[in-house]
DNA sequence: GTCATTTATTGACTTTGGTCAATGAACTTC
DNA sequence: GAAGTTCATTGACCAAAGTCAATAAATGAC
């Protein structure tokens, strides 16, 4: 798959061994809207390329969904916690659309690891990356007020205010529903 | 160094060529009590090892000083954002003790991930290990109240809570002083 | 289209942590 | 060890988000 090379090249250039060592073990699957890629209590075994849709990331506190993270097409799809570790998720990982992705788990890329340079490169740009991606979702939930946090989105992320319902968007800013409204009704202010 | 080689063990075994060109890359420094390591706007270009002392890594928001991790002996202390995108540091890096630390610079380390396949992968469980700190203190954040974590954090670190004054501990869950004293009085119901 | 369900908004009230100011305790430092 | 500083506690009040309930708007199913 050309297109898939092309995506992972951002990250890092294979060459043609090394690529095509990784491709083998890229399963690709689909899976519908509303489906769970992954569930809470599964330990989370792989690392999935998002192709198309988009996926989000919750789990149950006392009924309530808390959303975590949204992952969309061009975003790795994992539990990286529960992949590193070997612990189970506390965490769902549903699609929120009819989506594709490609899988590869934690056995095959420990090998590819082992076996190309490359890879294991690859695998720490994907940790450096994921780092820097929480790292910042931490300081705008210790510095910034909950408005902060949903004007950064409106200003950065139009993409999924447009495309993802408004009390999921209250609960990834760490709000609830009716708050996030009133945020939004005084923001033109 | 035989005692830095042995903290270095637990993330991976390097051999004799490799921790070789690893020592030589390490430059000690001493470093006194409130000294800065970092200091805002600096681009942080290393990762250090900490031998002796203890580190706290803080910004400043209008005058106040918001802690945002401290780091101990045997932790590594960077600004690891800094380090990874080449920015300006938003954050001091400050000795709360006199330091003896072991720094490796970008460069150094960048030529060593291009030599030896075994510290390219020191980079990676570097990266998945700052990733799972910052994950889980982002979801402290996200899920827990103040009180819960400062529960949290006398359960497991009770290192820190006798050295580090409590304003300082304040900080670092992210409320005022004045509130962990009441979180503090209200606790023994 | 109509009806049913889900989602968004609004209002009244509560809870929690912040703010400001005063006081007390624990240190430095001379 | 007295004086000055920093740190911790307490009280009165404030601001922001949560809770609960009612209503309105949007979405889907038929």
């Amino acid at each position: 798959m050309e297109k898939l090379r092309i995506y992972f090249n951002k990250f890092i250039q294979l060459d043609d061994l090394e690529w095509g060592d990784f491709e083998i073990c890229l399963s690709k699957t689909s899976i519908g809207n509303k489906e769970i890629l992954l569930s809470e209590g599964e330990v989370c075994n792989f690392i999935a390329f998002i192709d198309e849709g988009m996926f989000r990331f919750y789990n149950l506190k006392n009924g309530e969904e808390k959303i975590t993270a949204f992952f969309f097409k061009g975003d790795f799809v994992t539990n990286y916690r529960s992949f590193l570790t070997g612990k189970p998720s506390e965490h769902y990982i549903e699609a929120m659309q009819d989506a594709v992705i490609y899988k590869i788990n934690l056995q095959q890329l420990q090998s590819l690891y082992n076996k190309h340079k490359n890879i294991e490169r690859l695998g720490r740009f994907i940790a450096e990356n994921l780092y820097l991606t929480v790292a910042n979702r931490l300081d705008s939930f210790m510095f910034d007020t909950p408005a902060d946090r949903y004007k950064q989105l409106t200003d950065r992320n139009s993409k999924l205010l447009q495309e993802i319902p408004q009390y999921m968007i209250a609960s990834y800013l760490g709000i609830k529903p009716e708050t996030l409204s009133r945020i939004r009704k005084r923001k033109p202010i």
